[in-house]
DNA sequence: TAGTGTGAACGCTTTCACAGCG
DNA sequence: CGCTGTGAAAGCGTTCACACTA
């Protein structure tokens, strides 16, 4: 359903779910002083198809050029805009255990897109503290911070019996964009986007796996 | 194309991901006294479909009765019997980080289905400590350390860099299960599953949706 | 009657094949 | 000639509708 623009067409979920990965792959290849791609390449290195890739990247516009390829720096910003890689979108974090800690001083949260605004937990031994250079802050401040930093996405790493009191705190707090780490999921709340990650469910399906190689 | 025994149906890998699902919303179901459930109520419990459900667990067999619904621990034990979880799938988490020391504390990796049973690094100041009760070991002691401790799954926290590499480790130490958070796609490897847990990427379909917004 | 099990319809995703362009 | 862009076909997954049964 998501355009990118009036002229452009529709952008499919599968579509919008690599269209990061292709970013990704694209700065490696700028680094490595390549001009331009092709879409085999651009499929192997992204773990692909080139038929996918150039489906994809087919919603975007024509950008490729033919018998030559995509040019990588005109794809990368192409991709960067769309994906609203050139501006900044604060994130705050709730729940300071281990993940919520690993996730503070993971390095995609330096960065200018995603700038770490904001810490929060109940522990009052935790509040006060500083985690990678923010301090963080109870709980029941969320909606006061999280306004004055303009928080656009929040993420969940509280246990599981937190975790829909807590986005229900940060839709409150005007957040419509979720990364969610607790091992349940949150009921569906209209104009909300959540994603789950999910490590336990992600151990199951591998023990699934050599569960049917017949061990 | 997995099957769960010679007469029930194949299972389809959307099916797969989804089975943990259940098993957890089971077990919570069981805490809290019920005998059984319905379609419609697991299919909301899980963010689902009653008809998905259903669907799903037809893979499994006939488990449940007609206008009462599925017996919970009669389910829970085929869910468990079928992902795994009846069994031991020792872990090993290569890359001591601020990821790998958080998820060597995740409680998941404490009970017995997926016990925590070696770490690894290249740092030296790292190697020889104990992180979650288990020593760091150098990665050039895996191949020893994993068959010694029969590791089954390993997971991968390194730097991007160094992913590939630590894979090629992992499959001649005969581990055929890689859950992967550095941000690469690995090369397929026959035989070999991999999942991708890959925080960059969600939080860039976060803003995607963001910018469609027409913000 | 309440709720499962399932074929059939629908929609989304991938693959194929090739026309068309630099 | 090489490679993109794209319709058409094939494959999957979800939804629907309802026969059937405890």
């Amino acid at each position: 359903v998501a355009r990118t623009s009036d002229h452009d067409r529709p952008v499919p979920a599968a579509t919008v779910s690599r269209l990061p990965l292709y970013l990704r792959v694209l700065e490696a290849l700028a680094d490595g002083g390549s001009a331009t791609v092709s879409s085999d390449l651009l499929g192997e290195l992204s773990g692909t198809s080139a038929a996918i890739v150039r489906k994809d990247l087919s919603c975007l516009g024509s950008l490729g050029t033919r018998g030559a390829g995509y040019d990588i720096a005109a794809l990368h910003s192409r991709l960067a805009k769309i994906l609203g890689a050139d501006r900044a979108w604060p994130v705050a974090i709730v729940g300071m255990g281990n993940l919520g800690h690993a996730l503070a001083n993971y390095p995609g949260l330096r960065g200018p897109t995603f700038p770490l605004a904001a810490l929060f937990d109940v522990d009052p031994a935790k509040v006060g503290r500083a985690v990678a250079g923010v301090a963080v802050s109870h709980l029941d401040e969320l909606e006061r911070v999280a306004s004055k930093e303009k928080v656009a996405v929040g993420i969940v790493t509280t246990p599981a019996a937190a975790a829909e009191e807590v986005a229900n705190r940060l839709v409150a707090a005007g957040i419509r964009s979720i990364l969610n780490f607790a091992p349940v999921r949150l009921t569906p709340r209209p104009g909300v986007v959540v994603r789950d990650v999910d490590v336990g469910m992600e151990l199951f399906v591998l023990s699934f796996n050599e569960t049917m190689r017949g061990s």
